[in-house]
DNA sequence: TCCCGGATGCCCT
DNA sequence: GGGCATCCGGGAT
């Protein structure tokens, strides 16, 4: 299984949105691989994305404008910790944001961390995610495609993708920027 | 300084 | 399945 690389992320953020879909996040804590398939992601973009944190920003220094590949790792509502990966060259907005996976190793260590007995629960949300996964802001600026504490690896498996309005924005709802695999139970939303 | 969000879990039907 | 309290850091004033 190859690691993705750089180029992978160096394109436009919609298409990296697509195509991250069924790849597998690797996440090492404490000698143990935890791992997920992801199901779920969502594009945010520039000054063409009005519910983008980049929106009617020309400050370069935003995470959202740096490097391709870069752990892009925030809080939400005073506890969660979002997950989003920096898309396009440096200098143009882009992040694609990780909403849901499927747990694929090391079930029990997620458990933990989140603290639940549901596996349907684990990592059906950008929240939950990140805590069964030890994602924190530790990782903000964490090179994905260099980190060896996490990184993403491709895979082969054919999927079929379904598209939707992004979740939990109360603007830019016109734009079908939700991808997810159909017919997977651990999507956190139909 | 003030305000509120790319969400969750719990408690209620 | 729906309503609600809750958390804290960053952007706006």
């Amino acid at each position: 299984m190859k690691k993705l690389s750089k180029n992978f992320f160096l394109k436009n953020s919609i298409e990296v949105a697509k195509k991250l879909l069924g790849k597998i996040l690797i996440r090492k804590y404490k000698g143990y691989i935890i791992s997920g398939k992801i199901i779920e992601t969502e594009c945010y973009r520039g000054k063409d994305d009005c519910s983008s944190k980049a929106y009617n920003r020309t400050d370069k220094k935003h995470p959202m404008f740096g490097e391709p590949g870069i752990l892009y790792i925030y809080l939400c509502y005073g506890k969660n910790y979002l997950l989003n990966i920096i898309t396009e060259k440096k200098g143009k907005p882009g992040a694609v944001f990780i909403r849901a996976l499927q747990p694929l190793s090391n079930l029990e260590i997620m458990k933990k961390l989140h603290k639940t007995k549901n596996i349907k629960n684990l990592t059906n949300g950008p929240g939950k995610l990140t805590d069964a996964l030890f994602i924190n802001k530790k990782l903000n600026g964490e090179d994905i495609t260099k980190s060896k504490k996490i990184y993403i690896v491709d895979s082969k498996e054919r999927i079929k993708i379904k598209t939707s309005s992004r979740i939990g924005i109360k603007i830019g709802l016109d734009k079908k920027w939700r991808f997810y695999i159909a017919d997977n139970p651990y999507v956190s939303k139909i």
